[in-house]
DNA sequence: ACTTTAAGTCAGTGTTGTTGACATTCCAAG
DNA sequence: CTTGGAATGTCAACAACACTGACTTAAAGT
């Protein structure tokens, strides 16, 4: 039955019945989520004529400035080519400055300038005004559960990216 | 500040101090999790050569069946001609029949066949799969606080739509 | 009869992903 | 020092899928 041990009984769970019904419900609340989740950002994003990928390469860039071109594939789940469209764009722009590496001539390092700044700004609080009210509205334990579980929804690889980028204030 | 009332003290959470840092941490997960969430239904969707918007098409036919195309429209969220190149597509390979309407015939009622109903059990046992490891890695309040946290994150007609199709035996 | 609604179609565009070919740089073997 | 392979990033062409806009067909509703 394959529910033998249900979790080293971490927190409080007894055995955890899961019908396929709660299952499908939990799909369904990541799928209607996500969607609420990307609409704010969506909507500023069109002003500038930029999309999803602009604005995930620039949340990690934000996140990570210096990071070089290779890195970001590896976070971002993408092919080089897609990634340098969107890249070329950005810094064309001038929201994105790429300097040439001083001890590896090849690498690219990234940084975001003062407008791209601006703009990372804009999207980010949109997104944490909704997060924070979502927080608010499901209570601290809720939180501490919904992130719970996303990381155990992550694949191993992308969750260690994740817990990497942890090692700053968060860590509890 | 704008955080002077936290809440109405709605379960037991006193004040809730989010940092942004805590914020982004939220933001991220979300990002990579849904990427683990998507990935095993488009590893199978590859295989015969269709992609997300099939699988959205697929899963809200099988939840709903008999819906009409003007529903899935407003449950999925995109327009009639990109809907319609999906749906034509999965009509065409015999995994969904289209039945025009006994009342009102302009009306097209939608219904998986055979072969869709197992290209359904498919693609949802991998999904829930991964979802029961996730919940039991996480425990079972965390799945409660999962679930609250991304209904308050939905947008409110989409939250709406998402406890309509609640009334079976979910509901609590 | 006239208007509205449901569904489907045709044409054009944009974002984002893909593969393939190519330039530059580094490094290590000869 | 030179040469060849590996790593890094760029350019070009193409496919999937979403969008807008204009239109057709059929069936209701009034």
């Amino acid at each position: 039955m394959a529910d033998g041990k249900a979790g080293g009984t971490k927190g409080g769970q007894a055995l955890l019945f899961l019908t396929d019904e709660q299952l499908r419900k939990g799909i369904e609340a990541m799928f209607f989520a996500y969607r609420g989740f990307t609409a704010d950002p969506d909507r500023i994003l069109e002003k500038y004529g930029y999309g999803r990928a602009h604005h995930r390469a620039i949340h990690f860039i934000s996140r990570a400035p210096g990071t070089n071109v290779n890195n970001l594939l590896g976070i971002l789940g993408v092919t080089k080519q897609s990634l340098n469209r969107v890249l070329r764009a950005l810094i064309e722009d001038g929201l994105v400055e790429s300097r040439v590496g001083v001890q590896d001539k090849r690498e690219r390092h990234l940084y975001l300038s003062d407008s791209g700044r601006a703009l990372e700004a804009e999207l980010s609080e949109a997104q944490r005004a909704r997060m924070r009210v979502a927080y608010r509205e499901a209570g601290h334990e809720a939180v501490a559960g919904f992130r719970r579980v996303l990381e155990a929804m992550m694949d191993p690889d992308q969750a260690a990216y994740f817990n990497a980028m942890a090692t700053k204030e968060d860590k509890g």
